[in-house]
RNA sequence: GUGGAUGUAGCUCAGGUGGUUAGAGCGCCAGGUUGUGGCCCUGGAGGCCGGGGGUUCAAGUCCCCUCAUUCACCCCA
C-alpha cells in the first residue's frame, strides 16, 4: 500500500481479537499480583535521563545505544523509560514510603533496537518489585509470583535459571579473577569482549561468539567467589525454592546487562521463541537506591515481557462470553430491532446487529462464520408478538422466547436453549 | 549497529532466460432457496506487483536507493 503514514518501526497496533487476549492477560496478571499482596504503581512514561544512566550503568548497552532520549522545551534531558525498576524505586522514595512494599506495574518500555519477532521498540511488561527487605524469602516469593503467573497463563515447560553475582564485598574479587583468567587470552577475544575485559568483565560470560565461547568453559565461576554472606543468601534461596517446589537450574553464565544487580539474578525461559526465549528476567538490586542518591533500600524484582508471553501462548487464552446475533428481516424494522438490542444489552447480553442492509441468509452466514452460538430473528411477527425466534447454530433447534428471558437462558441458568 | 531472506488480490502463494487485457486456492459479495447458517452449484467484485529512481522499443521480472517485515548476531522482556 502506500504513501500513507505508517506506524513507527518496532511498534504495534493491537486490534480485536488480539486486544481481547491482552485484556485477558493483563487481568490475569493483576489477579495474580493482587492475590500475592502486590499493589499497582504507575510511573511516568519519561524520566530524567540520569535516573537510568546512573542505575543501569553508563557502560551498559541500554544506556549507550538504546535509549530514546530527548531535550524538552525547558532544556531538560528526558528519556522514555527503558525499564521500570529504577522508576519504582524513585517513586518509593518520592512518596516517602518506608518498610516493606510489594509493587507491580504493567506498562510499556522503549528501547531503540533492531526489531524482530518478540523484540519491539515499544514493548509491554509486567514488573513486580519487593522493596525494603534483603531476605532470600523475598527473592523466593518474587520468583514464585512469576512462576504462578506464567503457569496460570498456560505456559508449559518453564525453565528457571538462577545465579548469584555477589555483592560489593565479593564481586570485586570475582572481577579480578575473571580478568586474570582472560588476560592471557586477550588476543583470542572479539573486539567487544576486549573492551568488556576492562570495563565490565562479568559481561564476558554473555558473549556468544565462537572464540569467546570456547574460553568460558574454564572461566572462574561467580558462585565459587561468593563471600559467606552471599553464599548464605543463595543457599537459603535455593532451600526455599526447593520447599516451594519450583524447579531451577544454576546457570554460571547468567549475568545481567544492567549494572545495578547484586546477588540473585534469574531468568525464566520457554523453548518456543527462538533467540528471544527469555520471558522473564530479574534479580536483586540492593545498591540501586544509593545510585540515585537516596537512602539505602534493598529490593528484588523482575520484568516479564507480555508480547513474548502472548506469542508463546499461541491461540490459548480467553474463552468467549455468550453472544447473541440479532438478525433483522427487513430494513423497515431496523429501528425497533435496535431498540430491542439495546434492551437486551441492558440485561447483560452481548448483542450484535448487522450494519449493512443484507439478506437474512447473509446475516445467518456471518453469525455462523464469526462463531455466534445463537441468532435471534426479529421480524414483523416478533415485533407484534414480543417473542423472539431464537435459533441455535450448534444444533439447529429453534424456539420463541420473551426478550427478558434471553439473558438467563443463554447463560444456561434456565433450560430451553 | 552487523549479516542474510522476503515484500504480487483480504489471506497463503504462482508468475523459466524482461514481451500484448497479472493468475490460483481460500476468503468476500450476490443468486440458486422472495424469514434462516454450515455442504453443493452459478455468477461477481477486488491488484499504482511495498515506495522512488534508472536501464530498455518494452520492467512484476534487470540495476541502484528507500521503507517495512522476518531470521541470526548484538542485547534484552
Amino acid at each position: 500500500m502506500l504513501g500513507v503514514v505508517q506506524r513507527p518501526r518496532g511498534t504495534a497496533d493491537v486490534l480485536p481479537p488480539e486486544s481481547q487476549r491482552w485484556q485477558w492477560l493483563e487481568s490475569l496478571a493483576r489477579q495474580v499480583c493482587e492475590r500475592a499482596g502486590f499493589g499497582e504503581v504507575r510511573t511516568p512514561t519519561f524520566e530524567a535521563t540520569e535516573l537510568f544512566s546512573r542505575t543501569s550503568g553508563e557502560s551498559s548497552d541500554v544506556v549507550q545505544k538504546e535509549m530514546y532520549t530527548f531535550t524538552d522545551q525547558g532544556g531538560r534531558s528526558l528519556t522514555l523509560r527503558p525499564e521500570s525498576t529504577a522508576s519504582v524505586v524513585r517513586a518509593y522514595h518520592e512518596a516517602s514510603l518506608s518498610g516493606v512494599h510489594k509493587l507491580f506495574c504493567i506498562q510499556s518500555h522503549f528501547r531503540y533496537e533492531r526489531p524482530q519477532r518478540g523484540r519491539l521498540r515499544e514493548h509491554h511488561q509486567l514488573d513486580c518489585e519487593i522493596l525494603g527487605t534483603d531476605l532470600p524469602l523475598a527473592d523466593a516469593e518474587l520468583i514464585g509470583v512469576a512462576w504462578s503467573f506464567l503457569s496460570e497463563a498456560g505456559v508449559e515447560d518453564l525453565t528457571v535459571s538462577l545465579n548469584s553475582i555477589g555483592d560489593l564485598t565479593c564481586r570485586p574479587g570475582y572481577r579480578r579473577a575473571l580478568q586474570e583468567y582472560y588476560r592471557p587470552h586477550r588476543e583470542e577475544l572479539c573486539p567487544d569482549c576486549q573492551r568488556r575485559l576492562e570495563i565490565n568483565p562479568l559481561r564476558l560470560l554473555d558473549c556468544k561468539r565462537e572464540g569467546c565461547q570456547a574460553l568460558k568453559a574454564g572461566a572462574p565461576k561467580s558462585r565459587d567467589h561468593l563471600c559467606p554472606a552471599c553464599q548464605e543468601h543463595l543457599g537459603q534461596l535455593c532451600l526455599l525454592l526447593d520447599q516451594v517446589g519450583i524447579r531451577y537450574r544454576f546457570d554460571d553464565l547468567l549475568v545481567r546487562g544492567l549494572d545495578y544487580y547484586t546477588r540473585t539474578v534469574f531468568a525464566v525461559s520457554h523453548g518456543a521463541l527462538g533467540a528471544q526465549s527469555d520471558l522473564c528476567g530479574g534479580g536483586r538490586y540492593d545498591q540501586l537506591s544509593e545510585a540515585i542518591g537516596a537512602s539505602p533500600l534493598a529490593g528484588v524484582g523482575f520484568g516479564l515481557g507480555l508480547e513474548r508471553l502472548l506469542i508463546t501462548l499461541g491461540d490459548g487464552g480467553a474463552p468467549p462470553p455468550p453472544r447473541l446475533y440479532l438478525a433483522v428481516t427487513e430494513a423497515a424494522l431496523e429501528g425497533p430491532a435496535l431498540a430491542m438490542a439495546i434492551e437486551l444489552r441492558r440485561s447483560g447480553l452481548s448483542v450484535e446487529m448487522e450494519l449493512l442492509h443484507r439478506s437474512l441468509k447473509a446475516q445467518f452466514r456471518r453469525a455462523d462464520k464469526e462463531g455466534f452460538d445463537h441468532v435471534a430473528v426479529f421480524g414483523e411477527e416478533e415485533r407484534r408478538s414480543g417473542l423472539l425466534t431464537v435459533r441455535s447454530l450448534r444444533d439447529g433447534t429453534e424456539g420463541r422466547y420473551p426478550a427478558h428471558e434471553l439473558a438467563e437462558r443463554l447463560a444456561g441458568r434456565r433450560s430451553g436453549l
